[in-house]
DNA sequence: TTGTTAAACGGAGGGTGCCTCCGTATCTTC
DNA sequence: GAAGATACGGAGGCACCCTCCGTTTAACAA
Protein backbone atom coordinates (compact mmCIF):
# COMPACT_ATOMS: atom_id res chain seq x y z
CA UNK A 1 0.00 0.00 0.00
CA UNK A 2 2.61 2.31 -1.65
CA UNK A 3 4.01 3.41 -4.30
CA UNK A 4 1.41 4.66 -6.83
CA UNK A 5 2.30 8.84 -6.76
CA UNK A 6 -1.51 9.53 -5.95
CA UNK A 7 -1.58 11.45 -9.15
CA UNK A 8 -4.95 12.94 -9.84
CA UNK A 9 -6.62 12.16 -12.89
CA UNK A 10 -7.81 15.46 -15.33
CA UNK A 11 -11.77 15.65 -14.49
CA UNK A 12 -14.19 14.32 -16.51
CA UNK A 13 -14.95 16.77 -19.58
CA UNK A 14 -18.54 15.72 -19.42
CA UNK A 15 -18.55 16.54 -15.91
CA UNK A 16 -17.68 19.73 -15.69
CA UNK A 17 -19.28 20.43 -18.45
CA UNK A 18 -22.36 19.19 -16.74
CA UNK A 19 -21.86 21.28 -13.58
CA UNK A 20 -21.65 23.89 -15.34
CA UNK A 21 -24.77 23.47 -17.28
CA UNK A 22 -26.88 22.55 -14.02
CA UNK A 23 -26.16 25.60 -12.55
CA UNK A 24 -27.02 27.68 -15.29
CA UNK A 25 -30.07 25.77 -15.57
CA UNK A 26 -30.79 26.48 -11.56
CA UNK A 27 -29.91 29.76 -11.48
CA UNK A 28 -32.22 30.41 -14.51
CA UNK A 29 -35.05 28.14 -12.72
CA UNK A 30 -34.41 29.76 -9.41
CA UNK A 31 -34.55 33.67 -10.65
CA UNK A 32 -38.02 33.03 -12.34
CA UNK A 33 -39.76 29.96 -10.62
CA UNK A 34 -38.53 30.69 -6.81
CA UNK A 35 -36.97 28.71 -4.46
CA UNK A 36 -39.60 26.39 -4.90
CA UNK A 37 -39.68 25.25 -8.17
CA UNK A 38 -38.53 21.55 -8.20
CA UNK A 39 -35.38 19.95 -9.01
CA UNK A 40 -36.59 17.75 -11.62
CA UNK A 41 -37.16 20.86 -13.77
CA UNK A 42 -33.84 22.00 -12.97
CA UNK A 43 -32.84 18.39 -14.27
CA UNK A 44 -34.49 19.01 -17.34
CA UNK A 45 -33.60 21.76 -18.35
CA UNK A 46 -30.17 21.59 -17.94
CA UNK A 47 -30.58 18.43 -20.66
CA UNK A 48 -29.06 16.16 -17.36
CA UNK A 49 -30.50 13.34 -15.62
CA UNK A 50 -31.88 13.53 -12.02
CA UNK A 51 -28.61 11.51 -10.93
CA UNK A 52 -26.51 13.65 -12.30
CA UNK A 53 -27.76 16.66 -11.01
CA UNK A 54 -27.88 14.75 -7.24
CA UNK A 55 -23.96 13.83 -8.02
CA UNK A 56 -23.28 17.30 -8.36
CA UNK A 57 -25.21 18.61 -6.12
CA UNK A 58 -26.27 16.01 -3.17
CA UNK A 59 -28.99 18.45 -1.34
CA UNK A 60 -30.97 21.40 -2.40
CA UNK A 61 -28.86 23.72 0.07
CA UNK A 62 -25.89 23.00 -2.04
CA UNK A 63 -27.31 23.83 -5.54
CA UNK A 64 -28.31 26.91 -3.62
CA UNK A 65 -24.69 28.08 -2.67
CA UNK A 66 -23.34 27.63 -5.79
CA UNK A 67 -25.69 29.47 -7.48
CA UNK A 68 -25.87 32.75 -5.57
CA UNK A 69 -22.19 32.26 -4.45
CA UNK A 70 -21.12 35.14 -7.38
CA UNK A 71 -24.03 37.22 -5.60
CA UNK A 72 -22.96 37.02 -2.05
CA UNK A 73 -19.44 37.83 -3.27
CA UNK A 74 -20.27 40.56 -4.77
CA UNK A 75 -22.28 41.98 -1.39
CA UNK A 76 -19.33 41.08 0.65
CA UNK A 77 -16.74 42.86 -2.03
CA UNK A 78 -18.67 46.11 -1.79
CA UNK A 79 -18.71 45.93 1.55
CA UNK A 80 -14.81 45.85 1.19
CA UNK A 81 -15.56 49.18 -1.04
CA UNK A 82 -17.69 50.63 1.83
CA UNK A 83 -14.66 50.35 4.27
CA UNK A 84 -13.12 53.38 2.93
CA UNK A 85 -15.81 55.54 3.24
CA UNK A 86 -15.68 58.60 5.26
CA UNK A 87 -18.79 58.14 6.81
CA UNK A 88 -19.26 54.49 8.37
CA UNK A 89 -22.76 55.10 9.78
CA UNK A 90 -24.18 55.95 6.24
CA UNK A 91 -21.76 52.95 4.41
CA UNK A 92 -23.65 50.43 6.75
CA UNK A 93 -27.05 51.94 5.69
CA UNK A 94 -25.57 51.77 2.20
CA UNK A 95 -24.63 48.32 2.15
CA UNK A 96 -27.84 47.35 3.55
CA UNK A 97 -30.15 49.33 0.83
CA UNK A 98 -28.05 47.11 -1.31
CA UNK A 99 -28.41 43.84 -0.16
CA UNK A 100 -32.20 44.93 -0.73
CA UNK A 101 -31.37 45.48 -4.35
CA UNK A 102 -29.45 42.35 -4.74
CA UNK A 103 -32.85 40.87 -3.14
CA UNK A 104 -35.45 42.41 -5.61
CA UNK A 105 -33.39 41.31 -8.13
CA UNK A 106 -32.85 37.90 -7.87
CA UNK A 107 -35.64 36.21 -6.87
CA UNK A 108 -34.22 33.10 -5.38
CA UNK A 109 -31.72 35.14 -3.50
CA UNK A 110 -33.62 35.07 -0.16
CA UNK A 111 -33.54 31.30 0.10
CA UNK A 112 -30.22 31.08 -0.43
CA UNK A 113 -29.98 34.07 2.09
CA UNK A 114 -31.94 31.58 4.54
CA UNK A 115 -29.88 29.30 4.24
CA UNK A 116 -26.83 31.65 5.60
CA UNK A 117 -29.14 32.77 8.17
CA UNK A 118 -30.54 29.99 9.76
CA UNK A 119 -26.82 28.40 9.16
CA UNK A 120 -28.16 25.40 10.67
CA UNK A 121 -25.84 22.74 12.32
CA UNK A 122 -22.77 22.38 11.29
CA UNK A 123 -21.80 22.99 7.74
CA UNK A 124 -22.18 26.73 8.20
CA UNK A 125 -22.42 27.85 5.09
CA UNK A 126 -19.73 29.93 2.80
CA UNK A 127 -22.68 32.98 2.63
CA UNK A 128 -22.77 32.51 6.94
CA UNK A 129 -19.04 33.56 7.08
CA UNK A 130 -18.97 36.17 3.86
CA UNK A 131 -22.08 38.47 4.75
CA UNK A 132 -21.22 37.73 8.65
CA UNK A 133 -17.37 39.45 7.39
CA UNK A 134 -18.88 41.97 5.34
CA UNK A 135 -21.11 43.18 8.05
CA UNK A 136 -18.68 42.99 11.06
CA UNK A 137 -16.20 44.92 8.70
CA UNK A 138 -18.48 47.45 8.87
CA UNK A 139 -20.20 47.52 12.27
CA UNK A 140 -16.88 47.31 13.37
CA UNK A 141 -15.51 50.70 12.26
CA UNK A 142 -18.72 52.59 12.84
CA UNK A 143 -18.34 51.55 16.29
CA UNK A 144 -14.71 51.96 16.19
CA UNK A 145 -15.82 55.33 14.94
CA UNK A 146 -17.98 56.27 17.81
CA UNK A 147 -21.41 56.11 15.91
CA UNK A 148 -23.02 53.04 17.05
CA UNK A 149 -22.92 51.07 19.79
CA UNK A 150 -21.09 47.44 20.53
CA UNK A 151 -23.38 45.42 21.68
CA UNK A 152 -25.08 44.13 18.38
CA UNK A 153 -22.97 41.18 16.66
CA UNK A 154 -22.99 41.00 12.64
CA UNK A 155 -24.83 37.48 13.30
CA UNK A 156 -27.93 39.77 14.69
CA UNK A 157 -27.63 42.48 12.06
CA UNK A 158 -27.86 39.61 9.01
CA UNK A 159 -30.68 38.58 10.90
CA UNK A 160 -32.29 42.02 11.19
CA UNK A 161 -31.66 42.50 7.45
CA UNK A 162 -33.14 39.24 6.30
CA UNK A 163 -36.12 39.65 8.79
CA UNK A 164 -36.66 43.08 7.10
CA UNK A 165 -36.70 41.74 3.70
CA UNK A 166 -38.97 38.70 4.58
CA UNK A 167 -41.66 39.97 2.45
CA UNK A 168 -39.81 40.65 -0.59
CA UNK A 169 -42.64 38.92 -2.83
CA UNK A 170 -45.04 41.91 -2.19
CA UNK A 171 -45.89 44.84 -3.78
CA UNK A 172 -43.99 47.67 -2.52
CA UNK A 173 -42.09 45.69 -0.27
CA UNK A 174 -38.94 47.49 -1.16
CA UNK A 175 -39.77 50.83 0.18
CA UNK A 176 -40.69 49.19 3.37
CA UNK A 177 -37.39 47.04 3.88
CA UNK A 178 -35.49 50.29 3.25
CA UNK A 179 -37.53 52.31 5.80
CA UNK A 180 -37.42 49.43 8.36
CA UNK A 181 -34.07 49.05 7.88
CA UNK A 182 -33.44 52.92 8.97
CA UNK A 183 -35.30 52.70 11.49
CA UNK A 184 -32.85 50.12 12.38
CA UNK A 185 -29.62 51.83 12.07
CA UNK A 186 -30.90 55.01 13.71
CA UNK A 187 -32.21 52.23 16.67
CA UNK A 188 -28.07 51.83 16.11
CA UNK A 189 -26.49 54.94 16.52
CA UNK A 190 -25.21 56.10 19.73
CA UNK A 191 -27.03 59.40 19.71
CA UNK A 192 -26.39 61.77 17.36
CA UNK A 193 -25.44 65.59 17.39
CA UNK A 194 -28.63 67.68 16.35
CA UNK A 195 -27.37 69.05 13.35
CA UNK A 196 -26.10 66.20 11.77
CA UNK A 197 -29.42 64.12 12.15
CA UNK A 198 -31.36 66.95 10.89
CA UNK A 199 -29.53 66.96 7.77
CA UNK A 200 -29.88 63.31 7.28
CA UNK A 201 -33.08 63.68 7.70
CA UNK A 202 -34.04 65.19 4.27
CA UNK A 203 -32.82 62.48 2.35
CA UNK A 204 -34.33 58.71 2.92
CA UNK A 205 -37.89 58.36 4.17
CA UNK A 206 -40.82 57.41 2.23
CA UNK A 207 -44.16 59.11 3.19
CA UNK A 208 -45.89 57.23 4.98
CA UNK A 209 -49.54 56.17 2.87
CA UNK A 210 -52.38 55.90 6.16
CA UNK B 1 -89.51 29.03 -5.98
CA UNK B 2 -90.73 30.21 -2.98
CA UNK B 3 -92.10 29.12 0.41
CA UNK B 4 -90.17 26.56 1.88
CA UNK B 5 -89.43 28.86 4.54
CA UNK B 6 -85.29 28.28 4.86
CA UNK B 7 -84.85 27.17 8.26
CA UNK B 8 -81.52 25.52 8.79
CA UNK B 9 -80.78 22.32 9.76
CA UNK B 10 -79.38 21.86 13.05
CA UNK B 11 -75.51 21.03 12.12
CA UNK B 12 -74.58 17.22 11.96
CA UNK B 13 -73.29 15.76 15.55
CA UNK B 14 -70.71 13.89 14.11
CA UNK B 15 -69.64 16.91 11.52
CA UNK B 16 -69.32 19.42 15.02
CA UNK B 17 -67.76 16.28 16.65
CA UNK B 18 -64.34 16.00 13.95
CA UNK B 19 -63.99 19.65 13.35
CA UNK B 20 -62.96 20.00 16.70
CA UNK B 21 -60.97 16.35 16.46
CA UNK B 22 -58.95 17.96 13.37
CA UNK B 23 -58.47 20.96 15.63
CA UNK B 24 -56.89 19.60 18.58
CA UNK B 25 -54.95 17.15 16.67
CA UNK B 26 -53.66 19.81 14.43
CA UNK B 27 -53.04 21.89 17.47
CA UNK B 28 -50.99 19.20 18.85
CA UNK B 29 -49.23 17.79 15.62
CA UNK B 30 -48.23 21.71 14.42
CA UNK B 31 -46.67 22.56 17.74
CA UNK B 32 -44.77 19.73 17.82
CA UNK B 33 -43.59 18.97 14.36
CA UNK B 34 -43.65 22.36 13.01
CA UNK B 35 -45.60 23.36 10.17
CA UNK B 36 -44.47 21.05 7.80
CA UNK B 37 -45.98 18.08 9.52
CA UNK B 38 -48.07 16.20 6.97
CA UNK B 39 -51.93 17.08 7.37
CA UNK B 40 -52.43 13.32 6.36
CA UNK B 41 -50.71 12.80 10.06
CA UNK B 42 -52.95 15.59 11.43
CA UNK B 43 -56.23 13.25 10.40
CA UNK B 44 -54.96 10.05 11.19
CA UNK B 45 -54.12 11.01 14.52
CA UNK B 46 -57.97 12.83 14.16
CA UNK B 47 -58.79 9.67 13.45
CA UNK B 48 -60.63 10.65 10.56
CA UNK B 49 -60.05 10.65 6.90
CA UNK B 50 -58.05 12.77 5.11
CA UNK B 51 -61.38 14.02 3.17
CA UNK B 52 -62.87 15.11 6.49
CA UNK B 53 -59.72 16.99 7.29
CA UNK B 54 -59.60 18.62 3.80
CA UNK B 55 -63.68 19.46 3.67
CA UNK B 56 -63.29 21.30 7.12
CA UNK B 57 -59.77 23.17 6.35
CA UNK B 58 -59.90 23.81 2.61
CA UNK B 59 -56.26 24.52 3.01
CA UNK B 60 -53.13 24.54 5.15
CA UNK B 61 -53.24 28.18 5.73
CA UNK B 62 -57.46 27.90 6.77
CA UNK B 63 -56.12 24.94 9.26
CA UNK B 64 -53.50 27.20 10.33
CA UNK B 65 -55.58 29.85 11.08
CA UNK B 66 -57.91 27.91 13.02
CA UNK B 67 -55.87 26.65 14.79
CA UNK B 68 -53.61 29.57 16.30
CA UNK B 69 -56.95 32.10 16.33
CA UNK B 70 -57.03 31.81 20.11
CA UNK B 71 -53.15 32.65 20.31
CA UNK B 72 -53.56 35.72 17.76
CA UNK B 73 -56.83 36.87 19.98
CA UNK B 74 -54.50 36.65 22.99
CA UNK B 75 -52.10 38.54 21.99
CA UNK B 76 -54.61 41.29 21.14
CA UNK B 77 -56.09 41.51 23.70
CA UNK B 78 -52.63 42.10 25.62
CA UNK B 79 -52.21 45.03 23.44
CA UNK B 80 -55.94 45.99 25.35
CA UNK B 81 -54.96 46.09 27.97
CA UNK B 82 -51.27 47.67 28.03
CA UNK B 83 -53.28 50.66 26.23
CA UNK B 84 -53.60 51.96 29.70
CA UNK B 85 -50.08 52.18 30.47
CA UNK B 86 -48.87 55.51 31.28
CA UNK B 87 -45.74 55.11 29.55
CA UNK B 88 -46.65 53.99 25.48
CA UNK B 89 -43.71 53.49 24.29
CA UNK B 90 -42.94 50.93 27.58
CA UNK B 91 -45.92 49.25 26.52
CA UNK B 92 -45.12 48.30 23.23
CA UNK B 93 -41.77 47.61 23.79
CA UNK B 94 -44.00 45.11 26.09
CA UNK B 95 -45.99 44.07 23.65
CA UNK B 96 -43.25 42.88 21.35
CA UNK B 97 -41.64 40.86 24.19
CA UNK B 98 -44.85 39.05 24.98
CA UNK B 99 -44.55 38.56 21.13
CA UNK B 100 -41.40 36.80 21.10
CA UNK B 101 -42.42 34.68 24.20
CA UNK B 102 -45.85 33.27 22.10
CA UNK B 103 -43.64 32.55 19.39
CA UNK B 104 -40.99 30.70 21.94
CA UNK B 105 -43.46 28.29 23.00
CA UNK B 106 -45.96 27.26 20.13
CA UNK B 107 -43.60 25.72 17.60
CA UNK B 108 -46.47 26.61 14.37
CA UNK B 109 -46.97 30.23 15.87
CA UNK B 110 -44.40 31.26 13.13
CA UNK B 111 -45.88 29.99 10.45
CA UNK B 112 -49.34 31.49 11.68
CA UNK B 113 -47.47 34.62 11.77
CA UNK B 114 -46.28 34.29 8.34
CA UNK B 115 -49.38 33.91 6.94
CA UNK B 116 -50.26 36.98 8.74
CA UNK B 117 -47.60 38.73 7.16
CA UNK B 118 -47.79 38.12 3.88
CA UNK B 119 -51.36 38.58 3.78
CA UNK B 120 -50.89 36.99 0.43
CA UNK B 121 -53.82 37.83 -1.69
CA UNK B 122 -57.29 39.17 -1.02
CA UNK B 123 -58.54 36.92 1.94
CA UNK B 124 -56.35 38.82 4.18
CA UNK B 125 -56.58 36.82 7.36
CA UNK B 126 -57.75 37.55 10.01
CA UNK B 127 -54.76 37.69 12.20
CA UNK B 128 -53.48 40.06 9.57
CA UNK B 129 -56.33 42.20 10.85
CA UNK B 130 -56.08 41.71 14.10
CA UNK B 131 -52.38 41.72 14.64
CA UNK B 132 -52.35 45.17 12.97
CA UNK B 133 -54.59 46.80 14.48
CA UNK B 134 -53.74 45.35 17.91
CA UNK B 135 -49.94 46.98 16.95
CA UNK B 136 -51.81 50.23 15.49
CA UNK B 137 -53.27 51.29 19.14
CA UNK B 138 -50.37 51.21 20.78
CA UNK B 139 -48.13 52.73 17.73
CA UNK B 140 -50.62 55.62 17.73
CA UNK B 141 -50.68 56.30 21.62
CA UNK B 142 -46.90 56.58 21.54
CA UNK B 143 -46.97 58.67 18.19
CA UNK B 144 -49.76 61.16 20.20
CA UNK B 145 -47.69 61.23 23.20
CA UNK B 146 -44.76 62.29 20.91
CA UNK B 147 -42.22 59.68 21.89
CA UNK B 148 -42.63 57.88 18.33
CA UNK B 149 -41.95 58.84 14.94
CA UNK B 150 -44.87 58.67 12.75
CA UNK B 151 -44.13 57.39 9.16
CA UNK B 152 -43.77 53.69 10.48
CA UNK B 153 -47.38 51.96 9.97
CA UNK B 154 -48.81 49.12 11.86
CA UNK B 155 -48.23 46.75 9.15
CA UNK B 156 -44.11 47.36 8.95
CA UNK B 157 -43.71 47.06 12.63
CA UNK B 158 -45.76 43.62 12.17
CA UNK B 159 -43.73 42.93 9.28
CA UNK B 160 -40.50 44.08 11.30
CA UNK B 161 -41.29 42.21 14.13
CA UNK B 162 -41.80 38.95 12.24
CA UNK B 163 -38.37 38.77 10.69
CA UNK B 164 -36.91 39.67 13.97
CA UNK B 165 -38.33 36.40 15.17
CA UNK B 166 -37.53 34.37 11.90
CA UNK B 167 -34.61 32.72 13.26
CA UNK B 168 -36.94 31.22 15.78
CA UNK B 169 -35.00 27.52 15.99
CA UNK B 170 -32.00 28.40 16.42
CA UNK B 171 -30.32 28.07 20.11
CA UNK B 172 -30.41 31.66 21.85
CA UNK B 173 -32.73 33.16 19.43
CA UNK B 174 -35.39 34.65 21.88
CA UNK B 175 -32.35 36.71 23.29
CA UNK B 176 -31.12 38.07 19.67
CA UNK B 177 -34.79 39.06 19.32
CA UNK B 178 -35.49 40.75 22.26
CA UNK B 179 -32.40 42.60 21.50
CA UNK B 180 -32.95 43.52 17.73
CA UNK B 181 -36.91 44.59 18.92
CA UNK B 182 -35.18 46.23 21.25
CA UNK B 183 -33.00 48.42 18.97
CA UNK B 184 -35.32 49.08 16.30
CA UNK B 185 -37.78 50.82 18.96
CA UNK B 186 -34.58 53.18 20.00
CA UNK B 187 -34.93 54.06 16.07
CA UNK B 188 -38.63 54.45 16.11
CA UNK B 189 -37.69 56.98 19.18
CA UNK B 190 -38.36 60.54 18.99
CA UNK B 191 -34.77 61.27 20.47
CA UNK B 192 -34.95 61.19 24.14
CA UNK B 193 -34.06 63.32 26.89
CA UNK B 194 -30.59 62.30 27.90
CA UNK B 195 -31.30 60.82 31.57
CA UNK B 196 -34.44 58.78 30.75
CA UNK B 197 -32.25 57.17 27.89
CA UNK B 198 -29.67 56.03 30.34
CA UNK B 199 -32.42 55.21 32.96
CA UNK B 200 -33.41 52.56 30.31
CA UNK B 201 -30.10 51.41 29.48
CA UNK B 202 -29.58 49.66 32.59
CA UNK B 203 -32.61 46.89 32.10
CA UNK B 204 -32.39 45.15 28.98
CA UNK B 205 -29.85 44.69 26.60
CA UNK B 206 -27.76 41.32 26.58
CA UNK B 207 -24.36 40.89 27.18
CA UNK B 208 -22.45 40.72 23.47
CA UNK B 209 -20.32 37.62 22.93
CA UNK B 210 -17.83 38.13 20.77
C1' DT C 1 -90.55 3.91 14.68
C1' DT C 2 -89.52 4.20 10.31
C1' DG C 3 -88.51 6.43 5.84
C1' DT C 4 -86.47 10.11 3.32
C1' DT C 5 -82.92 12.91 2.20
C1' DA C 6 -79.33 16.19 2.83
C1' DA C 7 -74.93 16.20 4.87
C1' DA C 8 -70.73 14.21 6.04
C1' DC C 9 -67.46 10.44 5.83
C1' DG C 10 -63.30 8.15 4.19
C1' DG C 11 -59.95 6.51 1.37
C1' DA C 12 -58.61 5.12 -3.29
C1' DG C 13 -56.28 7.18 -6.87
C1' DG C 14 -53.81 10.40 -9.82
C1' DG C 15 -50.35 13.78 -9.64
C1' DT C 16 -45.85 15.79 -8.22
C1' DG C 17 -41.53 15.94 -6.16
C1' DC C 18 -37.66 13.89 -3.52
C1' DC C 19 -33.78 10.99 -3.53
C1' DT C 20 -31.25 6.40 -4.26
C1' DC C 21 -29.37 2.86 -6.71
C1' DC C 22 -27.13 0.51 -10.28
C1' DG C 23 -26.67 -1.17 -15.13
C1' DT C 24 -24.75 1.29 -18.95
C1' DA C 25 -22.04 4.67 -21.41
C1' DT C 26 -18.05 7.54 -21.79
C1' DC C 27 -13.74 9.52 -20.80
C1' DT C 28 -8.75 9.19 -19.43
C1' DT C 29 -4.68 6.91 -19.35
C1' DC C 30 -1.32 3.67 -20.77
C1' DG D 1 -6.98 0.04 -28.66
C1' DA D 2 -7.84 -1.89 -24.11
C1' DA D 3 -8.56 -1.33 -19.27
C1' DG D 4 -10.25 0.85 -15.56
C1' DA D 5 -12.06 4.69 -13.38
C1' DT D 6 -15.69 7.92 -13.48
C1' DA D 7 -19.95 9.78 -14.65
C1' DC D 8 -24.55 9.27 -16.70
C1' DG D 9 -29.57 8.69 -16.52
C1' DG D 10 -33.83 7.30 -15.28
C1' DA D 11 -36.59 3.70 -13.11
C1' DG D 12 -38.53 2.97 -8.81
C1' DG D 13 -39.79 3.49 -3.95
C1' DC D 14 -41.48 6.80 -0.87
C1' DA D 15 -44.13 10.65 1.00
C1' DC D 16 -47.28 14.06 0.48
C1' DC D 17 -50.93 16.75 -1.79
C1' DC D 18 -55.63 17.13 -3.05
C1' DT D 19 -60.03 15.52 -5.48
C1' DC D 20 -63.75 12.77 -6.32
C1' DC D 21 -67.49 9.87 -5.39
C1' DG D 22 -69.76 5.61 -3.54
C1' DT D 23 -71.19 4.68 1.13
C1' DT D 24 -72.74 5.86 5.69
C1' DT D 25 -75.12 8.49 9.08
C1' DA D 26 -77.58 11.98 11.38
C1' DA D 27 -81.70 15.16 11.29
C1' DC D 28 -86.30 15.70 10.43
C1' DA D 29 -91.09 14.43 9.17
C1' DA D 30 -94.82 11.27 9.14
Amino acid sequence: MDDHTDQIRKPRADAVRNRERVLEAAKAVFNAGGPEASLEAVAKRAGVGIGTLYRHFPTREALFEAVYRREVEQLSELAEQLKNAKDPVAALRRWLHSGVEFVATKKGMMAALALAVQSGSELHAFSFDRLTKAIGSLLDRAVAAGGMRADISPEDLLRAFFGMCYVHDQAGWQATALRLLDVFIDGLRVRPKIKERAARRTSPAAKRKR
